[in-house]
DNA sequence: CCGGATGGATCAAGCGTTTTACCAAACTTT
DNA sequence: AAAGTTTGGTAAAACGCTTGATCCATCCGG
């Protein structure tokens, strides 16, 4: 529950803002001055604004409730319309890392555009991890009556369903309850995307592709594997476990990763991720490699900041942040149809750029 | 306007979702509810609830009634109260690149934060720049009676201000309007930035210091610049023009600029921001040079994923989105006093790092 | 033993909408 | 011309909560 500000006198006079405005923020227009200057009654107003159907309101009238309404700059007052309704046009959004990834900000993003087709808007709360700030949010979320709750987290991840997140309709994003079944679920499809990911080198001519893994236990370590088997399988090349490197998922295990990369006697690598792939460039960019040339490299997540503006540029796979906000908001309101008891998954489109150029099998 | 949903019958029937959840989501416990619990009124409950301090009401009461509440797990519904209230504990944050940069993260993060504190709740809006839907924002916040709105900008910049903005409560974040005094506003301190960046460099002994300017116009444009100026009159150092360069400010622009900066001849190179400085390592590096031995280099802006991960790490100034979000709040809630007719000034604290060694006047 | 405090709790009037039931007048039908 | 049927519109009861006004016992001092 949101604390209560205690009142202390300390701040300025805010009465001192209004001044500037035009339009001043007194009390707002309500719906029954509106039916006073039009001369109606609120009932009337109230018909025309929400242009009901079955209502039968004269042409006269309603020309004249809009003027009234023109006039007056009146404006609904949500509140008593949810009021009225029960359910407020909300839809909670609890995100974990909106402050520390740049991913965040695309689950809100499609989120927010899919609510918004609906009437619906968003009702955000970062908690950065915070259990505590999390619970409270999601009170707030309920006391606000939503129509139900995101919840989303900034890596794929499993996660366990908080008590009060019960109390509302819920889909998690970008996350998962480790009881299959337990929650509707919406996630990146991992697997797929490690495969287009070494599909794009294998289309390059590459025969011999190392994988360098995340140290770390998640989804994403054993679906991009999985991927990276599934693409050399599809090409009747068979997998060879020494060509798997594992290393910190960041610049830094990147750019360790070279020396046993190099004595793998690949020519092409497939990186957890695009961080990794960034360390990585410095490594073979100290050993004398060239990329493509000397070395073809691909990279996961699609961060815009690094992908795009390495030097060579680098081949990745998308992880379709926007799209799992949009159906995660899709799978709430019941307009997709929700799969048995496993999440939805979501393509990892593939986005090719110069860091893979052509090999010829020599 | 928020549109209505057609409720063409087309979805599935939501009633199914609602199985699985132990504490169903029936119709939801009132407060006359948790009264007849109690044996109590309405009043009495509300009166415990809100813990008014003037009200007397018997501890053996007090007790029953939050007894009551537990048992029926009664949740106030916030939209009657603010209802009764006249306005809500919301505050509107529109911003316009949530989804594009890592920036607008932070702003959020500070200012939910420091609403948080005072009993408020965020609601985010991500226009993307779409000035329809900033219209459509923040008439839904003008419905939902926010106490006031946020308006940001992911990047430092004059805007105007939009004519629905005026009707609220509002400040502007990280952008300012043209004409002075014409809203609050809070910005960050670029000239002090630019200082800083630059005494970075001058206390690593370097005394021919180059900066490589934004081309396109801005405020930080200007006000860098600036700092780089104050900076070198501190140390007694003469400005020169010639020292200034200017690129597109992105990676390529930082790339493209190495030719003309190693024409200077100079030992250190103070960048617009960090994404120039990337690019600029990548030009260095193919000339030869490496950093900080043979040029030294701070950027701006401080984005994570690229200044702490570089090689050698960039030492740069950090743009303080989470204070201009913070402090966006506190002005807006006249917490803090808001000064005359310019904007507020938010310190660019500077992060040191390893892109800057020391160096030997010899 | 009375007038006045005071403690404890209730009454009831909103807050701004929506919506159902109902009404009066004006047309149609037969 | 009586009986329906539209048409155009209104009254008023919710929705869940807050709060100033009241009310009723006590209890106290004198």
């Amino acid at each position: 529950m949101i604390s209560q500000e205690k009142n202390s006198g300390s701040a300025a006079t805010p009465g001192a803002s209004d001044a500037s405005a035009g339009s001043s923020r007194a009390r707002p227009v309500t719906l029954r001055e509106v039916a006073e200057a039009a001369g109606v009654s609120t009932a009337t107003v109230s018909l025309v604004i929400n242009k009901k159907k079955n209502a039968r309101i004269g042409d006269e009238t309603r020309q004249r409730v809009h003027d009234a309404i023109r006039q007056l700059g009146y404006r609904p007052n949500a509140m008593a319309k949810t009021l009225v309704s029960g359910t407020s046009r909300f839809i909670g959004l609890v995100a974990d890392g909106v402050a520390t990834t740049p991913f965040a900000g695309q689950i809100i993003h499609g989120a927010q555009d899919e609510a918004w087709k609906h009437g619906y808007a968003l009702l955000i709360t970062n908690t950065e991890g915070n259990r505590d700030l999390e619970k409270d949010a999601i009170t707030m979320m309920l006391e606000y009556k939503v129509r139900g709750i995101l919840y989303s987290t900034w890596f794929h991840r499993p996660t366990d369903i908080p008590d009060t997140l019960r109390e509302a309709d819920f889909v998690l994003v970008n996350c998962f309850s480790p009881k299959p079944g337990a929650a509707r679920a919406v996630v990146p499809d991992e697997a797929q995307g490690g495969r287009s990911a070494t599909e794009i080198l294998l289309r390059g001519g590459h025969r011999r592709v190392a994988f360098i893994n995340a140290t770390i236990p998640a989804p994403a370590k054993d679906g991009r594997l999985q991927g990276y088997k599934d693409a050399l399988e599809a090409a009747g090349i068979s997998f060879d476990p020494g060509l798997v490197l594992e290393a910190y998922p960041d610049q830094e295990g990147g750019y360790r990763a070279t020396e046993e990369l190099l004595k793998r006697n690949v020519t092409a690598v497939y990186c957890y991720n695009d961080r990794m792939a960034m360390g990585l460039y410095d490594g073979l960019r100290e050993n004398g490699l060239s990329i493509p040339d000397d070395m073809a490299v691909v990279g996961f997540d699609n961060q815009e900041v690094i992908a795009a503006h390495l030097r060579p540029p680098l081949s990745t796979v998308s992880l379709p942040h926007y799209e799992l906000g949009a159906a995660g908001v899709r799978l709430l309101l019941g307009l997709d149809e929700a799969p048995g008891d496993s999440p939805v998954k979501i393509a990892c489109p593939a986005v090719e750029r110069a860091s893979v150029g052509v090999h010829s099998t020599a």
